[in-house]
DNA sequence: AAATATTGTAAGGCATGCCTAACACTTTGT
DNA sequence: ACAAAGTGTTAGGCATGCCTTACAATATTT
């Protein structure tokens, strides 16, 4: 078996969403703001951070910044948009807080099938659009 | 710390699943069937079993059928309602097959809130109710 | 009842992913 | 430039949850 992975373990996606956050807000960062941000130990967010590297979807020495490759990016972009899916459909069609939606988009976003992320995804649109007169239904004895 | 749980594993919550499929069914269980069921080895299971022993969640002993304890029935009740809660919902308002909408219930189910359940809960009957012309929506341009 | 099949368990392993402690290296502040 | 603060790595551990192999105990078949 080769390293370079086919899929990310929850744990690796959780570290390269982390990374894509600070890259398009153009915030530097380095392993140990990782391991404050994710509440993880130095040595363990050093361990997966080897691993990205060996999967090459970041670039990274020692004492440096941390930067996403080309693969990275993509790669982010995916679970970033699963998460962003989950967020939105929880808060705009089931009417859950930010931070409840969030913290549940964090986990079901590794396991959730792309099929129903899709389905989902249409169907918040497809919500928002039609959002006044359904609502008009919850009214209705 | 007590062997008794507040919490279940989503290895340990799936057993208990199964098992209480079983016992609704009126299907008498043995760890060697629930090896089979789960695709998992008969060693593994032994062990879980020995675990839902431990917290009082089942009854059982070697060669004899597996059966729940008041605790395990409840503990179970609460396992398999948030499963169809996911199943009712991924079916019924994004229009996912039944295989696959169980297969991502039987993931989810471990790791969603509560709330997020119970208001996914609703807006399930709601949609049932409103089906009809919440539907006309989607085919209009 | 004996042979065969099934079931259960124990021992030892492996992978993942986290931890702390200790140490090394780099950067920053005075 | 040197001390202090911050960062990274290594080593050794722990927990979970799975595996295979080998054996023990029970059930079933003939």
């Amino acid at each position: 078996m080769c390293a370079n992975a086919q899929t990310l373990s929850s744990g690796l996606e959780d570290y390269i969403e982390a990374i894509y956050i600070a890259h398009i807000n153009n915030i530097p960062l380095k392993g140990a703001d990782l391991a404050r941000k994710l509440n993880i130990s130095r040595a363990s967010v050093s361990e997966a951070l080897s691993k990205l590297v060996a999967k090459e979807l970041i670039k990274y020495n020692s004492y440096e910044t941390i930067s996403l490759t080309k693969t990275g990016i993509e790669e982010a972009k995916k679970v970033y948009a699963k998460h962003h899916i989950l967020k939105d459909f929880f808060e705009t069609v089931l009417d859950i807080n930010s931070d409840e939606a969030g913290e549940n988009a964090c986990k079901i976003e590794h396991i959730i099938s792309q099929n129903i992320l899709d389905k989902m995804s249409n169907f918040t649109e497809f919500y928002k659009k039609h959002k006044k007169r359904i609502e008009t239904f919850k009214k209705e004895i």
